[in-house]
DNA sequence: GCCGGTCTTTGATTCAGATCAATGCAGGTT
DNA sequence: AACCTGCATTGATCTGAATCAAAGACCGGC
């Protein structure tokens, strides 16, 4: 009875009951997959700040993340930072063939992931062709993603950078959790300038244009998209 | 006799001595898969700057580069540009399950690429664990390169973009035709600023630096890499 | 409420890289 | 050889964002 429990507990409350059943790579597997798959995973909780995994680690584990907010982000040797990705609910993490990861992930704010050892989830996707099939298809969304990103960083200037950001967490937002024009932004104004290529001050001064310009609000904890319109055009532009 | 004839011309002389057999989506075909999959395939080639496809085309072929360099890139709607990647023989371009393909792809002079149906290659390859890893396996290659390419071009200086394109353009030329610090550069140096996130005269006066400090030769067509161990830790900075 | 820390905003100044403007330099054509 | 034409290089100048330097603002802990 205790072992039962203990591995209840371990494995996480099972997925029939996960908020990101639907999304991710389970959406995928029928009910016995998930059944099997159940036993794969492991919940696991981080407080904020701490990390989930660095970049020079071996890649022992993927991560979907349940619940909370990461960042995704590679350090230059002297300490440069360039964030690659924010994380949210739903996203798959950490896939790669690699020995080690190559970027590092921390939580911004507690954070809730299911976890999976490498090696028996490679075993059991091997021969399920609808699970390879989604692990593709996020990869490739994943890729097309940078590919904008990559857009932004090389020829984008740093107001249309912040409204671009803006617009598409905004976007992400919306798909999650229905629409809203205010806009919470739990990451630091340091890790917006890392995700875009630029300076803190930088960052800091955009937002205060935006907001002279009537375009954004500055709120505690956010900002509100008052013209997202005019937000959405110099994203586009 | 003349069908055999020409459908031998249009699948492209078989796979048997194709010169990118052992890298690519290929490698995870054993012969029987080999000899359908010849089938879906067709050798196209294109002159030196055709559009092999466009941003807003439909995404109906993938493609498998046998011959030639192609550049990959994006275009804003007031006409900057920036280059996603430099595509060499082996390299499998155009996966993605989207309806378009959101980037172009053109030749860098003649090119010849192996060409496939996205539908018969998609129920083709459904069922196929094997090649869906390694789909899977490329697909996490590209993104890591793409979040490489990102701390790039969001946190480098001009000077160590130059060295890391230099030095990242060597390694896959070696790793195709084997070692030499000769290393040919078939792209224009718009082709490059648009790589890198700078513009062509910066690109230019960058070269000629690394030329004064004795770091690179630049040769017609090319440069050759005289301290590769400087130009690396530049690379690596 | 007050204190000490961290994060953010604002201001002054600098600088790397962009822009503007020639000039140089091949490869092809007549 | 003389003349294009499309790169590539070099020089002069400008500018957007970085850097340097203070203030504020916003906590959480007593």
């Amino acid at each position: 009875m205790k072992t039962s429990l203990v591995a209840v507990d371990l494995h996480g409350q099972g997925c029939a009951d996960c908020a990101v059943r639907g999304f991710s790579v389970c959406a995928s597997l029928d009910q016995f997959e998930m059944r099997e798959f159940e036993h794969l995973s492991r919940r696991v909780s981080f407080a904020s700040c701490e990390t989930v995994f660095a970049q020079e680690d071996t890649s022992s584990f993927f991560y979907n993340l349940l619940d909370g907010v990461m960042r995704l982000y590679k350090l230059l040797p002297d300490g440069r930072r360039q964030i690659v990705g924010f994380v949210l609910p739903g996203d798959f993490v950490g896939m790669t063939t690699e020995e080690r990861h190559g970027f590092s992930a921390d939580a911004i704010g507690p954070v809730t992931v299911c976890q999976f050892a490498k090696m028996p989830f490679g075993r059991f996707a091997e021969d399920k062709p609808n699970l390879l099939r989604r692990m593709n298809e996020l990869a490739v969304q994943e890729l097309n993603q940078a590919r904008d990103h990559m857009v932004l960083l090389g020829r984008r200037s740093a107001e249309e950078k912040v409204a671009t950001f803006l617009v598409g967490w905004r976007d992400r937002l919306v798909e999650l959790r229905g629409p809203s024009n205010m806009v919470p932004l739990p990451m630091s104004r340091q890790d917006i300038a890392d995700y875009l290529g630029l300076t803190i001050e930088t960052v800091s001064r955009t937002f205060t244009k935006l907001e002279r310009e009537g375009i954004i609000a500055i709120l505690p904890g956010g900002v509100s998209l008052r013209d997202s319109a005019r937000a959405e055009a110099l994203a586009a532009a």
